[in-house]
DNA sequence: TGTTTGACTGACCGCGCGTTCAGTCGGCTG
DNA sequence: CAGCCGACTGAACGCGCGGTCAGTCAAACA
């Protein structure tokens, strides 16, 4: 029965309402100082509501971050897959980023937050467990399409892990300047900046 | 008076041995799960003599991130002073970097919690006022030194503090990296592959 | 319409935190 | 050597958190 019964529908509502939230309130205040009573009165519910959809406060964090970050994969994995030229994938991959994180502004800070685990050690090994493959994945993708242009002798041979983390947290540096200023730049201007210095760097030829 | 008196003696290592305990049970816990006792623990004293020489938990933190960044920004200082081209120019930042975060690791967690702020808006605005700057400041300052090396035609001209950020935050990535490593890179072979990055870029020129 | 149900509420609990301060005691002073 | 001083201690306090659960009430049911 692929229909929806007006219960499911509700309930899905109501997960919905409390992860947007959640990622609202971790923005404003960060991960450790978002409490679970701003997170309700955020979603406009009782604190006690929440104890019905998410088992505990981290049960609520993970599901909010698996929620979206997703969603982030989804985008870019469509331009990751593209089986074109080193060049357009990396100027589309890093539209992907800007777009996304540009639509989702809130979820940047529990990105950062779960990349970087607090509290005791036994806590921050789950949590990097659940959070590590998510960037891993992430950062190897462009690493293996990295390593395919190598192959291909389109780019030179270097560390395509190493590569793909600078170019990411190189982006990600951009984004967050970006993300601070009043009046966003142009798109485009960053994504042909970027792109620009992985490929050709910034010396001058004569 | 240039002679310290055994007071003071006595009062400088009980200061330093707090802060670096402070480092320590940040770059474990995180900065939000560090607790007073855990650091009083650490630095073997009572959780009251604390207080004798922090007037809370707040200053304790911000002075020991002061006492550390002041000190990476002398020996980055160092190398960007010197009157010389480009390439080694950033070959050097580079590795007053990884040296700094290799001999420093404790205080990489705090320096990245910093820049992260938490709690109520203006927690976060005081913490912001007092980190930002000096973060902006190694930022700019690579940027006025990449500016300088546009102005005589030696890379071309782009964005110089968006430039300055990328490679900031990529080498950060790295050094990330490099601190999860069992045995560390050589340190020449990461500063070789980021100077080559940001100079040449990676696509093969035939 | 009287009854049942269960989604929702919010006062309450226990815990662990940052902070305080009365008490301790080794060493200096007169 | 008596008396004092002040660096140091750690039990105790208040607060605010995550989590609980007895109570409420609108909608579904009979």
């Amino acid at each position: 029965m692929p229909l929806k019964s007006k219960e499911e529908v509700v309930q899905e509502f109501r997960i919905a309402s409390i992860q947007d939230a959640t990622m609202r309130v971790i923005a404003r205040k960060g991960m450790a100082a978002a409490t679970m009573q701003e997170i309700a009165e955020e979603a406009g519910v009782a604190k006690g509501t929440i104890y019905l959809y998410f088992r505990d406060r981290e049960e609520l964090v993970e599901k909010t971050f698996q929620t979206a970050i997703t969603q982030l994969m989804n985008e870019i994995d469509v331009a990751i897959e593209q089986d074109i030229a080193i060049e357009p994938k990396i100027r589309a991959i890093m539209k992907a980023h800007l777009d996304f994180f540009g639509r989702n502004r809130e979820f940047f800070r529990l990105y950062l937050s779960m990349r970087m685990p607090e509290g005791p050690a036994e806590r921050q090994h789950r949590q990097t467990q659940q959070c590590q493959p998510q960037y891993r994945n992430r950062v190897q993708r462009l690493a293996d399409a990295l390593s395919r242009a190598m192959e291909r002798g389109e780019i030179r041979t270097v560390n395509a892990y190493k590569l793909a983390l600078f170019i990411i947290e190189g982006s990600t540096a951009i984004i967050l300047e970006r993300l601070a200023e009043d009046a966003p730049t142009q798109d485009e201007t960053d994504v042909d900046l970027i792109t620009g210095l992985i490929l050709d760097g910034v010396r001058e030829r004569r």
